[in-house]
DNA sequence: TAAATAAAGGACAAATTTATCCTTTATTAT
DNA sequence: ATAATAAAGGATAAATTTGTCCTTTATTTA
């Protein structure tokens, strides 16, 4: 579905507004590692995300990544997905056509889109804010 | 959603289906002309397919690919993405973590759960026959 | 039986994704 | 100012996916 970078994306993200949300700031060494994942590939997405402003970096002694709480709550799922991914598996045709439309459907065009939809919806509408409240109360797991 | 080699596996199927309906068994190169997709690499997809009994090959003059008219009502559209990446797309974890479940879920758990069940239910419940009528009928197209 | 046909399969190549390493830049604290 | 810290960024490598080429095998027809 997702890419292994866009999967990170979407662990770090959750993460870091997590600990964002307990005043924390957190170094990309902390991120790879409650994660799992690679440290080096994880700056490059990490990097990614912030050019896109879905999180600050600071440099330096003491420096991290941090996502300000007011705007947690309005950063979309779909934000992080389209900064890594492109919007494609959310919007775009089961089949890869680049010309799909109800006028010129594939053939799975009316089945998948009921998928596609759900899918987009679920996307638009789930902040990460909210996907960070199972992590502080521990009912959510970032590994394993 | 799913890789390219599945999605040429998927317009293959189909393709093959609708062709066996009007009574054509068809060969590698027409098959690759009519879903725009590179010759030799689909060949190997149709292996694949082959050997998990979703089409059938015939070697020599007149040979090429079909599918069993009986058959082909009863061959789902989750077998093909099963026989080519295999069912984490619409049974793993959306976050890629290989112990995901109610009692340990991701973040995303219940939010993907809907969707990725939505779509699980479109891939078991949609045959290749069904999706071979739109071609018959003019109203559905494998390219562009 | 021989020639022609078409898929199967092996070996290889290109492209993309995933991953690593090292240097540079910005920032903080001493 | 200097040293220490941590992210940014460039170069490169490994792994996987996608794509190509050529030989082998099976089958049909002449």
């Amino acid at each position: 579905m997702f890419s292994k970078a866009c999967e990170y994306a979407i662990k770090a993200t959750i993460y870091i507004a997590d600990q964002s949300n307990r005043g924390r700031r957190v170094g990309l060494k902390d991120i790879s590692k409650q994660i799992a994942s690679p440290e080096a590939f994880t700056a490059k997405i990490l990097q990614q995300l912030a050019r896109n402003q879905i999180v600050d970096s600071i440099k330096g002694p003491n420096g991290g990544f941090a996502i300000d709480s007011g705007k947690m709550s309005k950063i979309k799922l779909s934000q992080v997905v389209l900064a890594i991914d492109g919007d494609s598996v959310y919007k775009g045709c089961g089949l890869g056509l680049k010309e799909c439309s109800a006028k010129q459907p594939c053939p799975v065009h009316e089945k998948f889109k009921v998928v596609r939809d759900e899918l987009r919806k679920m996307l638009e509408s789930t902040t990460i804010w909210e996907l960070s409240l199972g992590l502080k109360t521990g009912l959510t797991f970032l590994h394993r």
